[in-house]
DNA sequence: CTGAAAGCGCTTACAG
DNA sequence: CTGAAAGCGCTTACAG
């Protein structure tokens, strides 16, 4: 590897001045400064990283911290269908993390993951900053997250410290366009499964469909909201058991479009149409919508201004202490082919 | 940050002896090793990364080398449907990079991507090894890292080098099986949808087939073979021009789980039944088949295997310069609702 | 078995 | 504007 001293030697110059030339900030006269990137180009001359790290008491990277329920694996949530969403999101980050120049890490976690640990083991880390996803507001590396002295911008969870602040979808209008959109096509009677129940994301969800609902002059039916995880399997279990119980419902509500799988699933098994018997709504707007049958209607998460923003904030709070404020990002109805006129209530309430 | 220094002196050791007795090699007495140990643990001392890396030119590292066509973003591509795949894979990367206590990392590539900017950029962070995942063997990196001097092991490319190695499925015999078990229920006449032509993946999926075929003394019709894209999109568009063209098959092979959904859609356009018109075959075995209509008959990939195996031969390659010999990993036929008995040719070959 | 010293490749006050 | 020197936090021959 070529260091910085040799390109020195090259240019007639002390290392001293080839740092300065290299890092611009300094006063060096336009002869010298030529001088030096001549030397670097031909000897394709890169400054050490680690080096610079070293110095500089802070590496220009940016830790990932993923998911909650891991235990040890970020990559353990992605690889399950409730997380597909992320991924897309993901995409941005990397992006705009690389137009700014900033690696990503997915640190290994060693000796015990007390919650101390895991700060120590990013301080011995050097990141700039960490950028956390999914995680739920009671897992342990949120709350030292947010009382450390690192940088931190939290998707989807509302942590907020002196150096911590978050990004975030605007989910309850979100489920406030999907419900007004139901009540346009007549429905009355709207069953819910939002998701894990006390998250954020499930809570504002509700809060959206009830207050379209309110607006309307109606109220929700608290036993057709039907908590449970947000994944496929369990969207699909929990619309089984609603469905051994009641019919009474002419729409439904998913936490999200994979818990719609799940739950087309069911009423598949139970020979109901949709839009025909009942109307579907997803979450997400996960590019799978499209292919389902019948194609899924939906709500989209602006993913891209989710993940560019959080790390555009996130590198703020970093070079410039900037004052850290949340961010609300805009959702939209998509509407598919999985809602529909309401049919008759009257006709099936108690079949 | 807590330094040895600072351990040292509490011990009443010099920052030698801290260092010899957190990595163990070295000659220390039991006294003192129990002495720095207390001190450590009441300190709360960890050593920095950073400086370890200086030190020794080269950080527990592996960088991660994701996807072609992505011009800056490895979550680009995984975002994508055809991706979907390598998740569950990644996932099993990393949970064996935390196990044997490696970071994994997204370098952001500056300066333009030039092939030697490439190494070079791994090389100024010092990265231990890299893993290559989905890169194609025309991939100016994989150029570039074939011919390096960085450990690496390839996922699903059979670049080979004196420092590189790859870890593969053993995609033949995964459509071998599916073939055969197409040919026990009677099917003669299969069409494929084998993926992105001249990759090794679909050759090699074609390839099983073809000798499955040729066992039972029987050749695959060249026009019912239809190399398009991997993702959902371009399947369904390829499926739907087949199937404008032609219907003379009662059997379908796809090259990935998610092709098979999007021809699933094309299927259903037509009014085709699955599997009582036609059988359809996936590949992968992504969690979501079992959710499709029907559940999808697939050839599953062992992604833990891989990605386990994946970073163990990488770890052997830095640490003991071992030798980088190839991997394949077995597949699986999984049977469940997408095949069945093949319905008469003849009564319908020109209908 | 243990310590003093050198060194990893940079950057940054401090002088000039 | 530029250089000599110190220092970032470790590890590792080299002595003893």
């Amino acid at each position: 590897m070529v260091t910085s001293e040799q390109v020195a030697r090259r240019a007639g110059v002390s290392r001293a001045t080839v740092s300065r030339a290299l890092n611009g900030s300094a006063h060096v006269s336009e002869e010298v400064r030529k001088r030096v990137h001549d030397a670097i180009i031909s000897l394709g001359y890169e400054p050490d990283v680690i080096a610079q790290s070293m110095v500089r008491q802070r590496s220009r990277t940016i830790a990932l911290s993923l998911f909650y329920e891991t235990q040890g694996s970020a990559f353990a949530q992605l690889g399950q269908t409730q997380r597909y969403f992320y991924l897309d999101m993901l995409k941005h980050v990397e992006q705009e993390a690389a137009a700014t120049n900033y690696d990503l890490l997915l640190p290994s976690r060693p000796y015990g993951s007390a919650p101390g640990n895991y700060i120590r083991s990013l301080q011995t880390r050097r990141v700039a900053g960490v950028l956390a996803l999914g995680l739920s507001q009671s897992d342990p590396r949120a709350h030292a997250l947010v009382g450390a002295d690192i940088p931190t911008v939290f998707i989807d969870s509302m942590a907020k410290g002196p150096r911590a602040t978050y990004v975030k979808s605007d989910h309850s209008d979100g489920t406030r366009q999907a419900t007004e959109h139901l009540l346009s096509l007549g429905h009355r009677r709207i069953a819910v499964l939002p998701g894990r129940a006390m998250g954020l994301a499930a809570t504002e969800r509700l809060l959206g469909c009830q207050q379209a609902l309110a607006y309307a002059g109606l109220a929700l039916d608290a036993e057709l909201v039907r908590p449970c995880g947000w994944n496929t399997e369990d969207a699909y279990q929990e619309a089984v058991a609603l469905l051994a119980e009641r019919r009474d419902f002419t729409a439904l509500l998913a936490g999200s479009d994979l818990m719609a799988i799940g739950i087309l699933r069911a009423l598949h098994e139970y020979a109901i149409r949709v839009p025909g018997d009942v109307s579907l709504i997803g979450f997400d707007d996960v590019d799978l919508c499209r292919y389902m049958e019948p194609p899924l209607t939906t709500v989209r998460q602006d993913r891209e201004a989710m993940g560019r923003r959080a790390v555009q904030q996130l590198i703020t709070m970093i070079e410039e202490q900037g004052e850290a404020s949340p961010i609300v990002i805009p959702t939209h109805l998509v509407v598919r082919a999985s809602t529909g006129p309401a049919r008759s209530c009257a006709a099936e309430a108690h079949e």
